[in-house]
DNA sequence: TAAATGTATAAGCAATGGCTTATTGGTTGT
DNA sequence: ACAACCAATAAGCCATTGCTTATACATTTA
């Protein structure tokens, strides 16, 4: 059977805690084994492997076993709710408030400090 | 001074609560005053205020004070962290995994929470 | 086979989160 | 002035969360 997409909050709580994000981050550059993760972090291995489960019941990483070791991996489309629902909101905030297409073209070098108010 | 975009984690742990989310996306369609949130929740006043309490400390909603109502309006620009971050990704993930402008692209109405006009 | 290794799960604990009721402050209307 | 109203804050309660240590399970290595 077809699994659903995760609901939104907790797609979203799932990136809320910055431990797990930053793990999400690092398997979204490439593939670690939960040891790899281990050395990276200054939790413990439970508090990595719990972790990784949270990710997993979103649907943001996947996992492949080999031998001992299990290697996680971001899975990318695990943020199209994220997309979908932004650009949801696309359709009827004004243009100029934000334009996602236009900021999703813009070369990512420039100016990263740009003014907010 | 300049106040500094709240972290990421911090953002999504805003999102990340269904009763907030549905505040922040009442508020993304249009201004609402808290009294008027609260007839549209089964939560108490004090608990719409704190929702809206934790949307304010991430930048995501503004307020705007007429008589004795409060009423408050999502700010688009707030979730520029956001779309910055899924930027971030666009540049070093294989296209083909999320190729972002192309599921901004795409017709709404495979979108199955696509917006009511 | 036994020991070591890699990972997941169990159990418990302190901190946090989301809710409630009670209260306060500020504004409007009589 | 007083009462009614709107919203924010305080204080407390209970569920959840993120961590820990301890343990279980599977795989590899000696």
């Amino acid at each position: 059977m077809l699994m659903s997409s995760p609901h939104r909050p907790a797609l979203f709580r799932a990136l809320g805690d910055p431990t797990r994000l930053a793990i999400f981050e690092l398997l979204a550059r490439q593939e670690h084994s939960v040891s790899e993760l281990v050395d990276k972090f200054e939790v413990t291995q439970p508090a990595i492997s719990q972790h990784l489960g949270a990710l997993r019941s979103v649907r943001l990483v996947s996992t492949r076993r080999s031998g001992r070791h299990a290697y996680y991996r971001a899975r990318p489309e695990g943020l199209k709710p994220v997309i979908d629902w932004l650009r949801h909101y696309q359709n009827f905030w004004p243009e100029k408030l934000v334009n996602l297409k236009a900021v999703l073209d813009k070369s990512s070098k420039e100016n990263p400090h740009a003014p907010r108010h």
